[in-house]
DNA sequence: CTAGGTGCAAATAATTTGCAGAGGC
DNA sequence: GCCTCTGCAAATTATTTGCACCTAG
């Protein structure tokens, strides 16, 4: 759908050295209109097609070329020959390849990706990429029904994770209010209450985002999942506000509970806001990034002069002397760990 | 190490209308001598050192066989040719693969595994199979030590496996030990009393397992994990035990809570039970998934006669209100769901 | 004796390369 | 004019196949 593109601004990715040539700029069009997983005799038919003097082995050197620029990506789905798929606005993602049709399609697993680094971590090794295709019978093939028409995954990723982007916000909002009512210091209760107001602004903006998107493809939101992302599902502050929901919890606690969650949140921001090829969603995301590690500071800050203000004398007997007593260390050092 | 083991029951695999032949024979017995993933070419030449009058052609046909016989898997690492590696005791896995030396290094994830298994249910997809690769560049050629030689992976998966089964073993005695001490029923008590022994029993048959299987290899405890399994690294009655600790917790609940983590053992003793390629290893885990299935159904049932006879009367009154009342659809309910 | 099994050489199939001429800067 | 791009044909690489011959059951 809709992928029909302009050639991207393929001179910032010319590598040094390189002259442009109409028959490559042909060969890149051509390719870059299709939608899925080309194979290279695929794409010399379709460019013999348009000029049937184009050399196969002129498209084999312009498919390399684009993967050495970063516009193509080359994928092997076992079958003895290589594929090409975009990688211009297209998130590196995963595979579903369907043994009956031939038909392969694609997803993201934050989950998978997390053990993967884990295993990988655990023997020392240095991933530099990392390939998960599964292999099998896809639900038209198994079903007999009609094949779905996929949306572009560009769409799908944007609105997988704006959705989580917001249930984040949602629950970022539930945790501060619920944190406001919570906290007996006043001033931790002015800075719960502006953190508060600032997520429901995000949500805003989300949400304004979210409805964009929507009227890009009417059927965007009956499309099944793309990026699967379990702790993510209910907001990353759903359990921040459990652990509130807690007896016993001071108002140390309720900082330190917020600066795990800001922590996961701004790495969320961060780390999908780098996926995002499309600049608009990409600066969104980068900006809360920003924006999230501000309130990480802040509370830092704050929890930090809220211990100070505890030890000091004159404020109630039991917090200070417990503050001065054996606990001062572990609060310490919870704060120390909290800044990892 | 030491997998010059005898060519396994050929006999047994070879397919129907299939005539034994001594060069097949040879073939097959060299590529079962040798670890790692083999290149057609690399046991081409292997071969012609034996006999060099045996064609190119006669060995890709033997692959071909020894694949559709079960003995050998088709691996693709993307080298543009397939790679063969055994599969007569070597359980299914997933590679870590280094770009620099060309070395590959084994691994599996139940995590990822399940995972995966999620991912193809939500988009309706039937999966057969499934490849994990990690490009990258390994630990050898990263520090520029020499690499570690490599346990063979039966092995290292019988280690792990059975470091699980024993953690499992270990938590469910824990548990059993304090429902002993926290159910009130004097029934329930007398059943986990005797689910703890068997545990106890369990246990010490593993643990002699684990010992036996150290002899084999006497590094082998220092060797890398090959079999990562998060939520088992603490045994699968491990959640349970904590939620035995909370305040509340009558005798139904206790009852569900074992229910529960049984079902997650059997699972396990099943599941890698039949990835187990070693006949011995295969028959001891098997034999537990079905013993854990019996502690299954004696949990359901005695749960079930509890209820009875708390709803009958004669009994605390309490309890007993509570069951008939608005309670006893709830926990109707919860033993439904507790078969599944 | 007959269905497989095997060797050899030739066929495929995907991709790469050498080289001479064409074309952009 | 120089250096890159391109077409063409030939080379390379991994794997498969046709066919005549061989061998186990």
């Amino acid at each position: 759908m809709a992928t029909t593109a302009a050639v991207p601004d393929l001179d910032r990715l010319r590598p040094a050295g390189t002259k442009r040539s109409s028959k490559r700029d042909l060969i890149v069009n051509v390719f870059l209109k299709q939608e899925g997983h080309l194979s290279a005799d695929d794409l010399v038919d379709l460019i013999k097609r348009e000029d049937h003097r184009i050399s196969r082995a002129t498209v084999y050197r312009t498919l390399q070329w684009m993967v050495d620029a970063g516009i193509a990506r080359k994928v092997d789905f076992g079958e003895g020959r290589f594929r090409f798929e975009h990688s211009y606005r297209h998130p590196r993602h995963f595979h579903l390849i369907c043994k009956t049709c031939n038909r392969s399609y694609e997803f993201l697993s934050s989950d998978i990706e997390a053990l993967v680094e884990e295993v990988a971590t655990a023997r020392a090794f240095t991933a530099r990429q990392s390939v998960v295709q599964i292999y099998g019978t896809c639900e038209s093939c198994s079903t007999g029904r009609a094949p779905e028409e996929s949306s572009n995954s560009e769409l799908l990723f944007a609105r997988d994770a704006l959705r989580i982007a917001i249930a984040t916000e949602r629950s970022g909002m539930e945790f501060y209010g619920r944190g406001v009512k919570l906290v007996k210091d006043p001033r931790a209760r002015e800075v719960f209450r502006k953190l508060a107001t600032e997520e429901v602004h995000h949500l805003k903006t989300l949400e304004a985002r979210y409805e964009d998107l929507l009227k890009q493809d009417p059927l965007l939101e009956s499309r099944p999942t793309f990026l699967f992302f379990k702790g993510a599902a209910n907001g990353l502050f759903a359990a921040g506000t459990d652990q509130l929901r807690r007896d016993g919890v001071d108002d140390l606690e309720a900082y330190r509970i917020g600066i795990r969650c800001e922590r996961g949140s701004h790495r969320f921001f961060k780390r999908y806001g780098e996926r995002f090829e499309d600049s608009e969603g990409k600066q969104v995301f980068l900006q809360f990034a920003d924006e999230e590690r501000e309130h990480l500071e802040l509370l830092i800050r704050e929890y930090r002069a809220l211990v100070k203000r505890q030890r000091l004398p004159g404020h109630k007997a039991t917090a200070s002397k417990r503050a001065r007593a054996g606990r001062g260390a572990k609060a310490k050092a919870r704060a120390r760990s909290a800044q990892r």
